[in-house]
DNA sequence: AAAATAATTAATCAAATGATTAAAACATTT
DNA sequence: AAATGTTTTAATCATTTGATTAATTATTTT
């Protein structure tokens, strides 16, 4: 390496500079619409550094995204397997984790769902997702739920879409919610905070329905 | 014109083969992603003729994402504005019309998320969302409904949101929710058809509490 | 400090891609 | 059927874009 790193927190090597410019760029735009030219700008770095460190576009863009992937999937694993919370916390904990963590990265669910459309299998069997949450605490703790009668749907697939749809949905169709609201960031934002305690009471009354 | 149209009703002109092929490509891969030889290719034409009827990529999906557009939100404005409807039965109508319709065109919903993306003010500017939904009935009959006291949280928009994503989520996701259930296609289309009796439940539990 | 290795750049390439052109095929009008 | 207008095609252009190369600069090793 040319350049000692003099900071070994903050890694302002070049290959951590293009992987940060990559991250943005990809993010923002998606794969197809992203130049690789627009990264090298951002980055402050010559194209050919770009190969040269990372050998092709689309070798850059499968790093950032499995990145961005496993910290999206191992964020809601944590939580869905820890025994020691109730159903009802962990709800209240995914709730809240999540809205924060997306607050701080509205781009990801767009650009996860954009790009998983156009890479159906190669990229879900990478992650042992299906194992993840059918092995999960939280599967075990729904179903002791529906015996003991606290929750009517049985498939814990219907809990799970609802659960997480209502935290990412509103991040997802937010040019159109700020559209028909009328509204700018600062109250989107102050809306979803609103939904950390909502959503939580929703699924509370929404399970002992139906 | 060269070919007589025989058929009124089926529009086999080339400029409808085009949109038509157009519509497809664009849906599921994006703007970004087509090529135009794709589209002539699926349509069966020679590629001038893209350009010859529409003038340009650009143009041809403007008009596609447009008519996508208006035909999604119609779908949803006829409903909201019936003033023989109740709230309620509101609510069923447009999760059972909107699960058949993204049913039959699953690429719908994730199409227009992330080409919104791209084109945040100018393609919603067009439509006249804000002011559709701020008039309608359904606005007027919620802020009954809340101070009746059937509903407990005041934002029509919190409401919106949760219907539309509950419906519009799983579909956004689907790819997801298929490897994390591992399930296929069918059974998929079947746990749908079951949420158009579900999710009118819980909106109503919903709303109740919060 | 000389030699060797690694990082960086400017210039260039080759393929992909949106668009145009000029000619051919087809249809309509006179 | 000749003349005119419209639709379609094959060939080609010009630009964009991902990638490479050969030379230059910086760093490390000996």
């Amino acid at each position: 390496m040319a350049k000692t790193r003099e900071t070994k927190h903050i890694d302002t090597s070049t290959e951590e500079k293009i992987k940060e410019a990559a991250r943005m760029v990809f993010h923002k735009k998606g794969y197809a619409a992203t130049r690789t030219r627009d990264i090298a700008e951002k980055a402050g770095i010559n194209l050919a550094l770009l190969n040269y460190y990372f050998r092709s576009k689309a070798k850059l863009f499968d790093i950032i995204i499995m990145e961005t992937l496993s910290a999206f999937v191992q964020n809601m694993a944590m939580v869905l397997n820890d025994p020691a919370t109730s159903l009802e916390k962990k709800v209240e904990l995914i709730a809240s984790n999540y809205i924060d963590f997306i607050i701080k990265e509205p781009e990801v669910p767009t650009f996860i769902i954009s790009e998983i459309r156009n890479n159906p299998g190669g990229l879900l069997e990478k992650l042992p997702v299906r194992e993840l949450v059918q092995n999960s605490m939280f599967v075990k703790q729904h179903r002791e739920a529906v015996k003991a009668g606290e929750i009517t749907e049985p498939n814990p697939l219907q809990f799970l879409m609802n659960l997480i749809g209502l935290i990412i949905f509103p991040f997802v169709a937010k040019p159109l919610l700020k559209a028909v609201g009328g509204i700018k960031d600062t109250q989107f934002n102050g809306i979803m905070q609103e939904r950390k305690r909502l959503i939580p009471l929703w699924i509370k009354a929404m399970m002992k329905s139906g």
